[in-house]
DNA sequence: CACCTTCATGTCAGTCGCTGACATCCCTAG
DNA sequence: CTAGGGATGTCAGCGACTGACATGAAGGTG
């Protein structure tokens, strides 16, 4: 390496958290983004689509492993069943490690609904793409699209309980019990 | 009246879906809607929070009478129950007379990932009022989450439905029929 | 070693969404 | 008739975002 320093996406990802943490995310350019991680605010645009963007990176793993983990599920499994079982895979990454870390990014995405839009449309394609791999084992649409929803709503509870929680269970034991609500809500 | 021609609001929203129909969202400024309904690009933003809201107006009212039919159902009443009466109410409003606009308009949000941000979070800040007002009929949070959730994606998938089909079934047909694919999938 | 291609970055100018501050002018109450 | 309020216009300015072009380092090729 010699004019560019390496990791720029996550030195831009890294600055900001930092700079929205102190100032809040309306309080930060991404121009002071940019500067704090060595680069100008052009290149930040080359990195994320947005600046909403850059607390959301590794999103799309988060999805694919999700998809994966759906679509390698035992295929005698209910839609909902391979839902959830799809959704606990994302129990590996969101690990006792990083619930910190969530719960600190999750309160700057609380405070911001244009950062909250950005959440949903992505756990809603999560849901669409969930929905899509139903489909591909001949669940229909309607019981597909349902299944996939119902599931993610059951997930976003989960989520919510693991940050917030003192810690003793992990993400999938909160899926779990999210997902006995719902079959009692629903029954 | 003087000055004025009444009812701005209503022009800037037509003008606005007459430009999109014709060039596509990004294709339209906010200046070029407010002249075409004889206004400035400042009185807009005093009618519209931001360019995205102009097509979201009335949603308000959607919110509150969902909330109020959902309040206003009986106790006896399931969790899941109260919140499709409550969402069935909304069939008043979505009548056949708006089933052609409600596709334009549709339309038009489908086409933009900015405008699926902004409905996403209109429902989703529905179901959280649904869910509010479930609790204070004495339905634990957890319950009234998933309730007031799963009604939702059940009301997408009616709402989908009763837009693309020819026509013989009204909304709340519609939103039955989903709500016992949704029973169906979690069972 | 010299040369060339590639590619992440920098620079610059410009559009557009959005806001605060202040002026204008009709309508209505008194 | 006058005073005040409310909807609008005007203007200046910030910040997000983009297209076009220039720059310089890394790596391969002769």
């Amino acid at each position: 390496m010699g004019r560019w320093q390496p990791g720029a996406q996550g030195r831009l990802q890294q600055a900001a958290m930092e700079l929205i943490v102190e100032r809040g995310y309306d309080g930060v350019t991404v121009a002071e983004i940019a500067e704090r991680a060595g680069l100008t605010e052009r290149t930040f645009f080359r990195h994320f689509a947005d600046k909403r963007e850059v607390l959301f990176a590794g999103q799309e793993q988060f999805a694919a492993g999700v998809v994966e983990a759906l679509t390698a599920a035992p295929p005698q499994l209910t839609p909902l069943e391979a839902v959830v079982a799809g959704l606990a895979a994302a129990g590996t990454w969101l690990n006792d490690e990083r619930r910190a870390g969530s719960r600190v990014r999750q309160g700057v995405i609380d405070a911001h609904p244009e950062l909250q839009e950005r959440e949903l449309i992505k756990l809603a394609r999560v849901a669409a793409a969930m929905a899509t791999s139903l489909q591909e084992r001949g669940v229909g649409h309607a019981e597909a699209v349902l299944a996939a929803e119902a599931g993610m709503a059951a997930f976003r509870l989960a989520f919510t309980r693991w940050v917030d929680d003192p810690g003793e269970h992990d993400l999938p034991w909160h899926l779990d019990a999210a997902v006995e609500g719902l079959r009692a809500v629903v029954a």
